[in-house]
DNA sequence: CGCTTCGGACACTCAACGCA
DNA sequence: GCGTTGAGTGTCCGAAGCGT
């Protein structure tokens, strides 16, 4: 008899071994270790082999589950099959369980024959090409028009000479793809490649390589000479029929697979989808305006009725829209609005859409839909995953995207301005989630300037378009619903141009060589003056949450890329021979940064869009901050500086985990102890030796100095920051003074005009510019005395991650 | 010392194949 | 149709690493 430690299983593939198949004790594994899932024939009696159909019940008449776990499973531990599992109740997570059956083999039958079929029908076409080679260049056909009522069509760029006829989309400014990009475009082979777009209702196929192009053409001509309505189906296999083989590997990418299963029991109460979905509108769209808000709500409360019956497409789309939801959401408000748990539901939801994207053959898809889902679900999921997945994802999605075309502007293609708008949208914030995605993993962004040429999204409401409509909407002057986003796309193109690094064992410490510090300022005054002139100076902040958040969003942008920009992790000399001005200015910028950083992640009105804003650490400021707190031990700068620190570092601290961010979380987190250890020193000190010159009374003080311990023995007046905290008068004790023509500075900052829990919003773009943005003083060397324990920081701090 | 991760051994399943 | 084979899939032991 087995030492039988395992449940009785009913049902399943792992119900009972076929009778003559019962692991006798004999067979017990080398190591001693007993058999797995074999049930003992004198406890289970004549338990045959039982159909899978017999395993749907999740559940045996005993009460346990057939199968292990997902985490138990993950995680490679014995689970005992209960609801919730003892491994699931210890961890207080949520235990969820695989659906019934086993995942769909992979066929061991090689593709070689489909594969021959096809490469044969090719040959054919490769040879009737040939003739029309030998000159070396081969004629374009000219644009293949669909038959009326077809289906398909084949749509060819429009040439160079449509393009320098003014058709131009009219919303080039500053930090679109410039002028000087699209010439060298022109001259470097992006118009004389004459990409060809196939499109379809709600698919597209882009081709750009000449020879493939000119082979798409010749087999859509057979295809119309043969009338063979089955080619259709060689070109778009149907995603998740099991028809094509690449379907089953998809499993792979996505947690184990369950491609074949059921997702139907995933899926919220069909009643709440409505909440979802006005959760998502709310929190969500406005501040990530991917889809056309009249025609998604239309399909998604439509699927809705019908969750049964969704194409597997729409099936990834709702369940991104869920877990996009429950993202925006506090733990409290998912309960009271929705009633789930949230982080058990960021479980669940993101386990099914996954498995939704394998469903639908995302690897493969020609479906704006499924990338849509996919853009959605990977930049709410920066939120709680840090790790490579993101930026490795997108890297995945950029390629989806190339293979749609959707890197091409679909006005060259004579798309519908509906369709070409919504293409832009999604292209760009592509593009945005790669350079932030880039920048939390320290390498180049994916998608480089000249690798595309789709325009911004025009500046518009979404009730200015509609599917039906012919001619491009004329842009918005003023702000729009797209405002938001179309800042953050000036922005990223930005950011790509500053993080340029050529490619060579170029040494990191003059990574971004190639331009020139007075380049790089010009370009982020550019972006200023641009953001400024096309949008901010249109924004309502006073009353306009959204709008306070752009220019809010703006301003720490500018002053993180002049950060960036003059941080001493950028010179050769790691800071060291930088000017004590230049220190200063650049120590309040960080504070600043942080400051308003934080303010965006907990100011009232804007809360519900937070979810975005929490996704970025301040890494420069903080870093620089914690530098100069080693050596600024005393004032009021410092106090401001030491209160907003306690109030973020935890909490970025704490929402790293031990992945890449912890990696870059550690010398932060050893800096933060030496910062603590050299004010706690001074405090120290001052309370024995106070300013007034008597005997100070021995303090109490614990290791973790703050702004509750300054140990100040002048009464000061006290001001406010950017979050309402109250902090001491800056200049009474030599702290340091305002610089108003220094680094962007946040305007005012004078006591209690800032009050983030008061029924305005904080006063912070009152100036309505970011104020003259000069020139670095000239670098000087000067002591580097204060920059004791720099090296150590850089040395510990990997430079690619800045 | 408890917890997590994960390589790898093992059990089980079933598509493919050979044979009668 | 049936038996055999071997590769795919699922389970979970136990070593190693990590944090407290």
């Amino acid at each position: 008899m087995v030492p039988h430690s395992e449940p009785i299983l009913e049902g399943g593939d792992f119900a009972a071994s076929p009778v003559g198949s019962v692991t006798s004790p004999s067979s017990a594994t080398q190591n001693g270790t007993q058999p797995r899932d074999s049930s003992s024939p004198g406890e289970n009696g004549p338990l045959l082999h039982q159909k899978r159909a017999n395993s749907s019940t999740a559940n045996g008449s005993n009460g346990l589950n057939p199968r292990s776990c997902i985490t138990c499973r993950k995680r490679k531990v014995k689970c005992d099959k209960r609801h919730p599992c003892s491994n699931c109740s210890k961890a207080a997570i949520e235990c969820v369980f695989p659906g019934p059956g086993r995942a769909p083999r992979r066929s061991r039958k090689p593709p070689d024959t489909e594969l021959l079929a096809r490469l044969r029908r090719l040959e054919g076409v490769v040879q009737s090409l040939g003739k029309g080679t030998d000159d070396g260049e081969e004629p374009l056909s000219p644009l293949i028009s669909a038959p009326e009522g077809d289906k398909l069509a084949i749509k060819q760029e429009e040439c160079a000479q449509k393009k320098s006829s003014g058709m131009n989309l009219g919303m080039i400014g500053a930090f679109q793809p410039s002028k000087e990009t699209k010439n060298d475009e022109q001259t470097n082979g992006m118009v004389k490649e004459f990409g060809r777009l196939v499109v379809e209702e709600g698919r597209s196929r882009y081709v750009s390589n000449k020879f493939w192009t000119s082979l798409s053409e010749e087999v859509a001509e057979m295809r119309d000479i043969l009338d063979d309505p089955t080619e259709d189906e060689d070109d778009y296999p149907s995603p998740g029929s099991g028809s094509s083989a690449s379907a089953n590997h998809l499993g792979f990418l996505f947690s184990f697979s369950s491609i074949a299963l059921s997702l139907r029991n995933y899926h919220p109460p069909v009643e709440q989808i409505a909440t979802y979905w006005s959760i998502f509108k709310s929190n969500v769209d406005p501040v990530l305006k991917l889809f056309h808000i009249p025609t998604m709500e239309h399909t998604v409360l439509t699927a809705a009725k019908d969750i049964d019956h969704i194409s597997k497409s729409m099936e990834a789309l709702m369940f991104s829209i869920y877990y996009a939801a429950v993202t925006t959401l506090s733990p409290n408000e998912c309960i009271t609005l929705l009633g789930i748990e949230k982080q058990a539901s960021l479980r669940k939801y993101r386990f099914a859409v996954e498995q939704a994207f394998a469903r639908a053959g995302f690897l493969s898809t020609q479906e704006l839909i499924v990338l849509q889902a996919l853009l959605l679900f990977l930049t709410c999921v920066r939120r709680t995953d840090d790790s490579r997945y993101v930026w490795t994802i997108t890297g995945l999605l950029i390629r989806l995207a190339q293979a749609l075309g959707i890197h091409r502007d679909g006005q060259r293609f004579n798309l519908s301005p509906f369709e070409t708008e919504l293409r832009r949208r999604l292209w760009w914030h592509i593009c945005t989630l790669d350079v932030r995605a880039s920048e939390d993993h320290g390498v180049e962004p994916t998608i480089g300037e000249a690798s595309f040429d789709t325009n911004f999204p025009l500046n518009l409401n979404d009730a200015d378009i509609h599917p039906a409509m012919k001619e491009a909407p004329k842009e918005h002057e003023g702000a729009t619903e797209l405002t938001f986003d179309l800042m953050r796309f000036s922005v990223s193109t930005a950011v790509r141009r500053l993080s340029y690094a050529p490619p060579g064992p170029t040494p990191c410490r003059i990574k971004n060589a190639s331009l020139r510090l007075e380049d790089k300022e010009k370009m982020i005054e550019e972006l200023h003056q641009h953001l400024e002139e096309k949008y901010l100076r249109h924004c309502d902040t006073a009353t306009v949450p959204l709008h306070w958040v752009a220019a809010t969003v703006a301003r720490l942008i500018i002053a993180k890329m002049w950060l960036v920009v003059h941080h001493p992790f950028q010179r050769s000399d790691a800071g060291a021979g930088l000017p004590q001005e230049t220190r200063d200015r650049l120590f309040q910028t960080c504070i600043e940064i942080i400051e308003f950083s934080r303010l965006l992640e907990t100011e009232k009105t804007t809360l519900k869009w937070g979810w975005l804003f929490r996704t970025y650490v301040q890494w420069h400021a903080l870093a620089f901050v914690l530098s100069q707190l080693c050596t600024r031990t005393l004032g009021p700068e410092v106090d401001r500086a030491w209160l907003v620190i306690d109030g973020v570092f935890d909490e970025w601290g704490g929402s790293v985990s031990s992945n890449l961010r912890g990696m870059m979380w550690k010398p932060l987190r050893k800096l933060m102890v030496k910062a603590r250890s050299e004010r706690a020193k001074a405090v120290q000190n001052r309370a024995l030796f106070p300013l007034d010159g008597s005997i100070g009374p021995i303090m109490n003080f614990n290791s973790q100095p703050g702004p509750d311990m300054n140990g100040s023995a002048v009464e000061l007046p006290m001001f406010t920051n950017a979050l309402g905290q109250s902090y001491t008068q800056p200049n009474e004790i030599g702290g340091i003074e305002r610089i108003s023509d220094g680094f962007p500075s946040f305007e005012p900052m004078v006591p209690n005009t800032a009050s983030p829990n008061g029924d305005s919003l904080p006063n912070a773009f009152d100036s309505g510019t970011f104020g003259h943005l000069p020139l670095d003083p000239p670098m000087m060397l000067e002591d580097n005395l204060n920059w004791a324990g720099w090296d150590n920081v850089v040395k510990d701090f990997d430079m690619s991650y800045i």
